[in-house]
DNA sequence: GCGACAG
DNA sequence: ATCTTGTCGC
């Protein structure tokens, strides 16, 4: 029951160590999806801050597939020690999504993460990094880039276009809907880009973001604080 | 040295 | 991330 968490590092460290251990944990990662994967239960994941800036909550809200309905949640907050830095944005947040997943009474068979999976200047983005200590498949959905170059997609919903880092393919810049700035799509962990982009689309009805995710950025800034 | 920079 | 209302456009 619930999500099983690896504690392989811990999380308060200062810029350079935080560099170093992404560099040695992205030898971990799995860039394959398994073998006959058909996810039931997908965890939209989502973190911001409260108390002026000293408390990190998130929320996870699973839902089903393909239909999308709310099968369980969960609210949780962490002390907010590190400080945001572009790179370094998952030992910022992570605390607070680990707790949070810690209390969930479901296990998910995906996670889809605010922010960036291998689309990331040393390939662990917090969708990676996430996805390597559960050792769930992961995708990284990042509202805005990161690092990359790419060509802009059409407009029309199901769009999509290569995000590079010099030859390497570390992405999929998706329009989830007709119209709307796209979303950065990247495999965190256990997955490959074609079903990262698959799955993502399977999630996104009449809006630009999953609804897993929008779920959850509403559990994680509702005004009536369940943690 | 200068600009870029997930949330 | 967060500050903030109505408004223009697809």
């Amino acid at each position: 029951m619930g999500v099983t968490i690896r504690t392989l590092h811990p999380w308060a460290v200062d810029a350079a160590e935080g560099r170093r251990l992404q560099h040695t944990l992205r030898e971990q990662l799995c860039l394959k999806t398994p073998r006959g994967f058909r996810p039931q239960r997908v965890a939209g994941i989502d973190a911001g801050i409260v108390d002026g800036g000293r408390t990190i909550r998130a929320a996870v809200v699973v839902m089903s597939l393909p239909d999308l309905q709310v099968i369980a949640q969960s609210v949780a907050r962490a002390p907010a020690i590190m400080p945001y830095i572009p790179g370094l944005l998952s030992f910022r947040e992570l605390p607070g999504v680990v707790a949070a997943l810690e209390r969930l009474e479901v296990t998910p068979d995906l996670l889809l993460c605010d922010g960036q999976g291998i689309a990331h200047p040393r390939r662990l983005g917090i969708a990676a990094h996430l996805g390597l200590i559960t050792d769930l498949p992961a995708i990284g959905v990042g509202k805005s880039r990161l690092v990359g170059t790419y060509r802009e997609p059409r407009s029309e919903k199901g769009a999509t276009s290569g995000l590079y880092d010099g030859h390497e393919r570390i992405g999929t810049v998706l329009r989830s809907r007709d119209h709307v700035r796209p979303l950065y799509v990247s495999p965190g962990h256990r997955m490959s880009h074609e079903d990262a982009v698959h799955w993502v689309l399977a999630c996104c009805t009449r809006y630009r973001l999953p609804e897993p995710q929008r779920a959850a950025d509403r559990l994680a800034s509702a005004k009536e604080a369940p943690a």
